[in-house]
DNA sequence: TGTGCGCCTTGACGCAGATCAACTTTGTTT
DNA sequence: AAACAAAGTTGATCTGCGTCAAGGCGCACA
């Protein structure tokens, strides 16, 4: 809710998510008109940046950190509906009201557009409205791949299908095709069952076992280190060739 | 497998799903343009129209009918990630494989658009690809939407959140603003069992139990009526104004 | 008129994961 | 260094839904 505008402007050619955000496709010409109508944001970790329904007047990509989207019932119950990593893009052009909770879960920049200048963009410049295509295409496959998670795996096939997705994203590949793999969760275990469809006990119970059992080592709560990928891969269910489609 | 092209071509003009397709934005030298390219296929209830990873050498609306789309694991466990209703689109432009199984649950026909054209279409005319991009914002909406109900929701919820789509979307109204519904189920028990993330006995009693307690009536297996749609979506554990934004 | 086959319903029982509760660890404030 | 809060772990118990099993209903076909 307040923002820090701490951030000197940054130029968009040496920006860290240049090529895979929403610009990735803009010409010289149309990264400086975008330029012209972005400004920065931060946010601290736990910061709400809008609540479902609240208006928003601009969209944006995230250029560092996490956030969440999630719905809530009346009565608490609360379902992560999507991840927000660098790149990623937030808001719906042609919609003014958020539609669903946004958090940052890990201190957060963004790059944000006003929705109107943007909007006007999309219409007159292809490449903005095609790459968002494609990003909206590749948002709705994780959807419907994280259906399959929530609505037919154990909660040991959810956590290790949860970190299959972390260690293939962050993955600090040593060796290169190591199936060795290390990385941070940036999720607590309460933000954990929110995505999975469990309760904080179960997440931890679940990752105990895989601890227990050598599938993962910790290191501290939020360090983990997979001896072996494909291990991991066959415990969340997947078939052992990560079923990747290209 | 073996469509039956038994239709004769159609002239978009009089199309049923005109307005609400991927050609909804086209002007008319557009629609010439689509018409040269597009044909009709048919196809029988029950019958398989694409497994997950075959070539699909066409992208589609539906005109009539229902289909769906499903993930199956290894071991059987399968998850419907999408139903398909009339005007809804099928297939990824730019992606050779089908993402995931298409089976019709009635009989259904489609519009087909030949892969090649249809993407050199997108290329060259904006208002396809903007209102491609909008029904998949929409899409995207409604997977997260699912989301929570495969994370969140009781099995009595659940039956209520399918049935209360079907009443909204499929509803004969009889006098306006009447909170009587009147609707038939395109799906077997076993069909909302996999979409719910449910198994089927569990869809059959809770069914009975909505029954028994008056807040749908059936009429045979298949033909549900609701007395008051508000108590149904009470039952599903929305807010009772739907909670739609627009 | 039976016989078989989908599709659906209902009952009995067991278990995975939720709930409730106590406790530990880690990091922050003073 | 004490005091506190936030985050995580673990145990005991409960329960909603899955599993297994039997049977019903409607319809096609001989």
């Amino acid at each position: 809710m307040t923002p820090s505008p701490d951030l000197v402007n940054q130029e968009c050619s040496d920006c860290p998510i240049r090529h895979r955000a929403v610009c990735a496709r803009c010409e010289p010409d149309e990264l400086t008109r975008l330029e012209e109508m972005k400004f920065y944001r931060s946010y601290q970790a736990g910061q709400t940046i809008a609540w479902a329904g609240d208006q928003m007047d601009f969209v944006a990509s995230v250029v560092s950190g996490a956030a969440t989207l999630s719905q809530t019932m009346e009565d608490g119950r609360r379902q992560m509906v999507g991840l927000l990593l660098p790149s990623d893009f937030v808001g719906r052009p042609g919609r003014s009201g958020a539609s669903y909770d946004v958090v940052a879960v890990t201190d957060l920049v963004m790059c944000c557009f006003r929705k109107k200048p943007f909007e006007r963009m999309m219409m007159t410049t292809p490449h903005v409205a095609e790459r968002l295509l494609e990003m909206t295409l590749d948002e709705l496959d994780a959807a419907r791949e994280w259906m399959l998670v929530l609505g037919r795996k154990t909660a040991r096939e959810k956590i290790a299908s949860l970190m299959s997705i972390f260690a293939q994203r962050d993955a600090v590949l040593g060796p290169k095709h190591s199936r060795t793999v290390q990385f941070d969760l940036p999720l607590t275990r309460e933000a954990m069952a929110d995505y999975l469809g469990l309760t904080l006990e179960t997440v931890s119970r679940q990752i105990s076992a895989l601890k227990r059992e050598k599938v993962i080592v910790l290191q501290g709560k939020r360090s983990v280190l997979v001896p072996d990928i494909d291990v991991l891969m066959e415990q969340a269910g997947d078939d052992s060739d990560g079923g990747l489609l290209i």
